[in-house]
DNA sequence: TCAAGGTTTATTATAGGATAAATATAAATG
DNA sequence: CATTTATATTTATCCTATAATAAACCTTGA
């Protein structure tokens, strides 16, 4: 009863996302204008050959991104871009699938820029005893791999250093960037690791900073990271 | 029918959103511990008085914002805080409505310390003929007003001219902290005037330097107006 | 003609009940 | 003991009916 497309490209999720994410697409790429109506919820129902439930849920699930706006007798109008939470893991997961993502590359670097220096400061400030010891861990890791070198395992642990200096800021708005960012390490594999390497060096320097609770050495320390990471997605070949 | 403390607290918004609001606040004040089940659909059903359609789109919303995560079988489940989007101005706002907000003041202004020299850098080098026209409007504004003094329009005038600055980055990542920044002005009036009153003249800095496409001045200009802002909050006396 | 106010109508909002799917737990089986 | 199967519980989805909302369209009286 369903169709047969949307179960194939949404595969395991709920039914409501799969919706939402088909919906998303369409207002991400352009396809559905900003300020446009969107058909009303009968049409949708037949287009997707879902229930009334699970379309509404996914206007509601849009609608809570910033995507949507339902009203009684008007209908439900894509809202302008000012609106949608392009910080939001899902729907960067959206704005990913869309392709073209080397411009998404190059805008999240200029977001790490102004935002991951100042919470590795505020992380060698604010860490907890039990944040200090997941760092050193994941540090210790890290400098293994290193030496051992393999690209996915990298990735992850490189992905999981700058989450864990994220979560250790001891400030609520800096949290979501954890998420965001392995939503973007995940899907720029290629990119994750830094030019030249792994760029151990400029890791160990912003761990050690933290651990000592030097927020400015902290804060230096990854500026120059970031100064070394690649500024252009490769070729696929 | 439905309970009517709701329909007072919730006033005009829709009913999933009273309801969401409500799970939201146990969740945020800690009322429901993170990881733990929360009661079934039928019996949040009976508690809030409505109807499982009305109980279910609030959970999804919650749900979308990473606060909750439901399962069959297994039930809903409070998130772990690091979950749990505080870049979210729907978000924000049910947090700020705890009160205590000494401390989200303080977060904000950490955030801002980082994200906004970068974001004029960014709108030096990327606004569109438009945005300057409509940042050239909001100044001659703050002019207007720090001459003839008045909080409320200040405050009005102040954020938007910050809030213009986001829009211009031409980074989609910046967008979100437009509606972040406009509901932390909202809700705390009495702060978004600086320190000393206006500070017209660092504002004007911030708009000279954006209008002469020089980013690096901009940066600058704008991480002095921050270091102006205040730093506690007013006693309420 | 036109403006004020009521009526119609299209759309989303909410309710409520039935069935399906998922999964933890318990029971059965080899 | 491990592995599979059955069962029960919870959410997921579907369906239909009614209410609320607000735009558009009529009156109707000056």
């Amino acid at each position: 009863m369903h169709n047969p497309f949307i179960q194939i490209a949404g595969s395991k999720r709920s039914l409501h996302v799969q919706v939402a994410r088909e919906i998303a697409r369409k207002i991400l790429s352009g396809e559905a204008a900003q300020n446009e109506i969107i058909p009303s919820e009968m049409v949708l129902c037949e287009q997707f050959s879902v229930s009334r439930t699970a379309l509404r849920e996914a206007i509601k699930l849009l609608t809570s991104k910033g995507l949507l706006e339902s009203k009684p007798k008007v209908g439900t109008r894509v809202k302008s871009r000012e609106n949608w939470n392009f910080l939001d893991a899902q729907l960067l997961d959206w704005v990913i699938d869309l392709g073209d993502n080397e411009v998404v590359y190059q805008e999240f670097l200029a977001l790490r820029k102004a935002i991951e220096p100042e919470a590795a400061a505020l992380a060698a400030k604010n860490a907890t005893a039990q944040q200090r010891i997941l760092l050193s861990a994941t540090f210790q890791q890290m400098d293994y791999i290193s030496k051992n070198f393999d690209a996915q395992k990298w990735m992850e642990v490189d992905m999981e250093f700058h989450r864990l200096v994220f979560l250790s800021t001891g400030n609520s708005f800096y949290l979501p960037f954890a998420n965001v960012l392995c939503t973007m390490f995940r899907s720029f594999i290629s990119h994750s690791s830094e030019k030249g390497g792994t760029c151990i060096g400029e890791h160990r320097a912003i761990y050690s900073a933290i651990m000592a609770g030097d927020a400015d050495k902290a804060r230096e320390a990854n500026a120059i990271l970031l100064k070394n990471t690649n500024h252009r997605l490769p070729t696929s070949n």
